[in-house]
RNA sequence: GGGGGUGUGGUGUAGCGGCCUAACAUAUUGCCCUGUCAAGGCAAAGACCGCGGGUUCGAAUCCCGUCAUCCCCGCCA
C-alpha cells in the first residue's frame, strides 16, 4: 500500500507516529518558506506542513504542486502548535510534518472546484463526471447508496432471501413502457428488448420453488425522462411465496424502518407507517402518492355546499359533484392586495388543472373583523362557523373551495398542495413520511381505447372477494396491490399475483387481450402456471428515488454515478453514437437516411 | 408530442438597445511572504456574450430559427 493511514483518521493519539498518506491536493497555502497542503482522500482531509529550512527538497515539490495533484507524503504526526487547531476538520488537532513528498501524478487545472460547494451547470458536471464524483457531496451520496444496498442485502439474507440474477436481454411485451430494442445478429429481423423489470422471471422463480427471491436489478424504460426518472434505473425487486398482502407489507415495513433508522439519518414521521386506501388518498390529497409531511387536506363539505347560497356550489352538488375546502394556515396574514394576487395565482394554477375557478374565504387575524373573500357572502354566519369548526381554521387562515368532477377535484387538490407546500416551505427534508396506499381499483376504463386497462399490471390479483364483479362491474374490483409513498414520491409498489392460469386468462380477456395473442406473449407463464404455482406476491422499490430522499437531493441523477441527460444522452462518453455500417449489417439493420442527425450540428 | 426556464472569460454571476473598448467574485500564471486553513499582498493573462439569420444608424440586450441543458404536462402496465 502506498499509504499507512487515510486522510481522515489521524487524531491526537497518533501524535509521534511516522505515517504515510496519499491523496489529492485539496488546497495549498504557500507562505514562502512554509507551505501548508490539505491532502484529501475520500475519508477526509489532513493538513501537511512543509518547512523550507528543515526540508528544502520536500518544499520544492510542495511548491510545484497544484490543486488535484496526487501526492504521497511521509512524515511525523504532531499536535498542532498552540492556537492553530482547526475545529472544522476532524483531523484538525494534528498535522503531518512532511519528511518526504512524492508527486505520484500531476493534474491539469480542473474545470470546476472539487473542494468547494458551488452550483455548476449540470452539463459541465456530466462532461467531467469523474471529477464531479470526486467532490465530497457526490462521494457521500455514492457511499450512502452503497450502504443502502449493503444493508438491504444483509437484511434480506438474514431473512432467508436469495439474490438471483435474471436476464437483461428479454423480449418485447405488448403492455407497459416503451422498450429499448436490441437487434439480434443470429436471428435476422428479430429483436430482444431490455427488461423493463424482472417481473415475469421473478414469478417464474416462485414456480421454481425459491420462495424468497430478491435482486438489486437494473431496469430499462425508453420513456421521456424527469428528475426522478432515468432510462436505466435500479430496483430492489423482491418476491415471496405462500404469502398474503399483509406478509409482504410487514416485511417491507420492518426492513424500511430499520434501513431509515440505521442508514439514512432521517426521521420517520409514522411508525408504524400510515395506511390509506386509494380512495382515501385521492379524496384527502388528490394523489396516490401524497406528501404527508404537512396537512392541507381537502375536506368534503358537499352538504354545506348544497345548502349555501353560492350558485356554482349548489348546482355542482345537485349534479353529484363534490365540494371540498382546503385550509391554508396563515395564508391570509397579508395585505388585501397581496392576498388577492396570491389567490389569483392559485386560481390560475387550479384552472390549469381543469377547474373553472377557485373561490376562497380569508379569516381575519383580528377576530372582530369580517371574513373576506369572494365566497364569504354566500355563507350564513352559522355556515361559516361550521366551516371553521370542521376545518379547524384559525384567525389568519385561508380557506380554498374546490368543486368540480372528482377527477378535477383530485388534480386541483394535488397541484394546490404541492405548490402551497413548496411556497410555504412545509416539507421538512429531514422527515420521511412513509405511507402505504392500497385497495387500488384492479382495472381502469380507458376511454380512448374503449377497454379496461390494468391499473398496476396484468399479473395483479384481484381482492379474492371481488372476483365476483369480474363480469358485471369490473371497475368495482380492487386489486391486491400496495404502493409505498414517501414525501410525495412513489418509492415502492407491488402486489399479490395471480397464481392460477384460468384466472390469469380471465384477466387477459377482460383487458382486451386477444387470447391467442396473449398466449403467444405470455404462453410460457400460462404454461408454467399449470405446474403447481404457489400463491405469491412481491414488491419493487425504486432504489434511486429512495436514496435520493435519504440524501436529501432534488433528483436521482445526484445519486447515480453516471446518469444520463433528459434526452437519454451520456455527455461524457458521447452516447448514443452512430454505428459503423459493418456493425449495422451484422445485425441486419439499415438506417433511414433522413433520420440521421447532422453530426456537424451544435458545438 | 406540448408548455416554460437557462446559455456571457476555466467556474459562478452582473449587464437586458448607445455610458460595453463587456463588470464583479473566484480560479489560473508570475513575484513577495515561516502558522495558514475561504490564507494575505502586488501584478498579469483570460470572453468573437451557445450557433445561424433578421430588425435597427447601433444588438450580449429585441425578433425568428436552431442546438444543448433543466423543470413541468402527456407518457412511465
Amino acid at each position: 500500500m502506498l499509504k499507512t493511514h487515510t486522510c481522515g483518521e489521524l487524531r491526537l493519539e497518533n501524535a509521534g507516529q511516522t505515517v504515510t498518506l496519499a491523496g489529492w491536493v485539496n488546497r495549498r497555502r504557500d507562505q514562502g518558506g512554509l507551505i501548508f497542503i490539505d491532502l484529501r482522500d475520500r475519508w477526509g482531509v489532513t493538513q501537511v506542513v512543509i518547512d523550507q529550512a528543515s526540508n528544502p527538497d520536500a518544499h520544492q515539490i510542495a511548491s510545484d504542486s497544484r490543486s488535484e495533484f496526487v501526492l504521497q507524503v511521509t512524515g511525523l504526526v504532531r499536535r498542532r502548535p498552540e492556537g492553530t487547531d482547526n475545529p472544522e476538520l476532524e483531523t484538525g488537532l494534528v498535522e503531518v510534518v512532511a519528511d518526504k513528498i512524492s508527486q505520484l501524478n500531476a493534474s491539469k487545472t480542473p474545470p470546476f472546484y472539487i473542494h468547494k460547494e458551488e452550483k455548476i451547470e449540470e452539463v459541465r458536471r456530466m462532461e467531467y463526471r469523474y471529477l464531479d464524483l470526486r467532490r465530497p457531496r457526490m462521494q457521500q451520496n455514492i457511499i450512502l447508496r452503497h450502504r443502502t444496498m449493503k444493508f438491504i442485502r444483509d437484511y434480506l439474507d438474514a431473512q432467508r432471501f436469495i439474490e438471483i440474477e435474471t436476464p437483461i436481454l428479454f423480449k418485447t411485451t405488448p403492455e407497459g413502457a416503451r422498450e429499448f430494442l436490441v437487434p439480434s445478429r443470429y436471428h435476422a429481423g428479430k429483436f430482444y428488448a431490455l427488461a423493463q423489470s424482472p417481473q415475469q422471471f421473478k414469478q417464474l422463480l416462485m414456480v421454481s420453488g425459491y420462495e424468497r427471491y430478491f435482486q438489486i436489478a437494473r431496469c430499462f424504460r425508453d420513456e421521456d425522462l424527469r428528475g426522478e426518472r432515468q432510462p436505466e434505473f435500479t430496483q430492489l425487486d423482491l418476491e415471496m411465496s405462500f404469502v398474503e398482502r399483509e406478509d409482504v407489507m410487514s416485511l417491507i415495513e420492518a426492513l424500511m424502518t430499520d434501513l431509515v433508522e440505521k442508514v439514512s439519518g432521517k426521521q420517520l414521521l409514522f411508525k408504524p407507517f400510515k395506511r390509506l386506501t386509494f380512495r382515501e388518498a385521492m379524496e384527502s390529497y388528490g394523489s396516490d402518492k401524497p406528501d404527508l409531511r404537512y396537512g392541507l387536506e381537502a375536506i368534503d363539505i358537499s352538504d354545506l355546499g348544497g345548502k349555501c347560497a353560492f350558485p356554482v356550489l349548489v348546482s355542482n352538488v345537485a349534479e353529484g359533484k363534490p365540494v371540498k375546502v382546503m385550509r391554508v394556515p396563515g395564508a391570509a396574514k397579508v395585505s388585501g392586495t397581496l392576498l388577492r394576487k396570491q389567490a389569483a395565482d392559485l386560481e390560475t394554477l387550479a384552472r390549469g388543472a381543469g377547474a373553472k375557478g377557485l373561490a376562497y374565504i380569508a379569516l381575519p387575524e383580528n377576530e372582530a373583523e369580517e371574513v373576506k373573500g369572494p365566497a364569504a357572502k354566500y355563507f350564513t354566519v352559522e355556515q361559516k362557523m361550521e366551516l371553521i369548526q370542521r376545518t379547524g381554521a384559525q384567525p389568519g387562515d385561508l380557506l380554498l373551495f374546490i368543486s368540480d368532477t372528482r377527477k378535477v377535484v383530485y388534480a386541483v387538490t394535488d397541484i394546490l398542495r404541492r405548490t402551497l407546500a413548496a411556497q410555504m416551505n412545509l416539507g421538512d427534508p429531514n422527515i420521511l413520511a412513509f405511507c402505504w396506499v392500497y385497495d387500488f381499483p384492479l382495472v381502469e376504463w380507458n376511454e380512448d381505447e374503449k377497454r379496461w386497462d390494468p391499473s398496476h399490471h396484468l399479473f395483479t390479483a384481484p381482492v379474492w372477494d371481488d372476483i365476483q364483479y369480474m363480469d358485471s362491474d369490473p371497475g368495482r374490483m380492487r386489486g391486491q396491490q400496495y404502493d409505498l409513498a414517501c414525501n410525495g414520491y412513489e418509492v415502492a409498489g407491488g402486489s399479490i399475483r395471480i397464481h392460477k392460469a384460468d384466472l390469469q386468462e380471465r384477466i387477459l380477456k377482460l383487458i382486451g387481450q386477444d387470447l391467442e395473442h396473449a398466449r403467444k406473449m405470455f404462453g410460457h407463464l400460462l404454461e408454467a402456471f399449470t405446474y403447481g404455482v404457489p400463491p405469491h406476491g412481491g414488491i419493487a422499490w425504486g432504489l434511486d428515488r429512495l436514496v435520493m430522499l435519504f440524501a436529501g437531493e432534488p433528483n436521482i441523477r445526484e445519486v447515480i454515478a453516471f446518469p444520463k441527460t433528459q434526452t437519454g444522452a451520456d455527455i461524457m462518453v458521447n452516447a448514443p453514437s452512430p454505428a459503423a455500417a459493418k456493425q449495422l449489417a451484422e445485425v441486419h439493420i439499415s438506417v433511414v437516411e433522413e433520420d440521421i442527425e447532422d453530426e456537424e450540428k451544435g458545438s
